[in-house]
DNA sequence: TATTGTTATACTCTATAACTATA
DNA sequence: TATAGTTATAGAGTATAACAATA
């Protein structure tokens, strides 16, 4: 037998399947933008969780909490504990749904408006730099497949 | 459905680049893969960072703190407390060089190595389970695309 | 009974800054 | 002085489960 390598020394390998190397980079790739956007939205006490919120709420407004957790994917009690610092630092808006008083419909406040008008921007920035390493062929590869893992998932 | 509410009202319309889109695709991905994972995990009072160190450390074994914190893309007091549950569980061991007696050389203890014989299969299955959705040239362009976005990062 | 949202609890993650030990 | 790591602090995010109000 010529094994040159030592197997048994450890018998977990490095996985090199494509699936996990993609995995590994989409992490990476995910952590390193949000970094550096959560630093950007720092200098307005805003976590990236909340401006999240604030986009979402902005672009779909009246939707239902439940909505918001559902698309956000996190629980119900984790927006309902960021709507409370949120609305403390008056950015969102409850209001009681009419016709279905269990409901709440979300929108912004005067406050959140304005908040997301000074962050947007600088937001989508960052953005747009992060990813202008790749061309635009690869970004619209790259967006038709996040697209097909992720098919719920609207802009 | 419900928002009947003209969103022309609003000064600022929904990003439709194709930089923010990805980014929004990207963002959307990970999570929906990290919360499955994470679930997983959770059995074995593991979260998905802590995870990330055990593999990492395990296919580096050497490595030290600051190696590690660069690697996860993490402040060094981050890992410092990452690695005090770590060994308070018995799963990571410090060692001080010898030559630099500034720097700790990771590796994993036998519960840590046997941990991680229990939990990364399963992690990997999920991640291929949920990549399977994309074909192999197109696991190849995203990984390829992903690959330009954080060069740095390594199996 | 089922659903929406709230509350209570208990973690982990994360960063920053000041600190210690070593180089 | 500079670097590796630690400690202290502080806050946010997250989940779960039990609860209230409404349907």
């Amino acid at each position: 037998m010529h094994s040159q390598i030592p197997q048994n020394a450890c018998p977990l390998t490095p996985p090199d399947d494509p699936e996990i190397q993609a995995w590994v980079r989409l992490a990476h790739g995910y952590h390193q933008i949000a970094r550096r956007l959560e630093q950007a939205l720092d200098e307005h006490s805003l976590s990236l969780a909340q401006f999240e919120v604030l986009a979402r709420v902005h672009f779909d407004s009246g939707m239902t909490q439940s909505e918001l957790a559902s698309r956000l994917l996190v629980s119900k009690g984790n927006i309902c504990g960021l709507l409370d610092r949120m609305t403390a630092a008056d950015l969102v808006q409850r209001q009681t749904d009419s016709e279905d008083r269990r409901v709440n419909r979300l929108s912004l406040t005067k406050g959140g408006k304005d908040l997301l008008a000074i962050t947007l921007p600088v937001h989508l920035s960052i953005i747009k730099e992060m990813m202008s390493v790749l061309s635009p062929p690869e970004l619209g590869a790259l967006h038709t497949s996040l697209e097909k893992l992720s098919p719920e998932a609207a802009c």
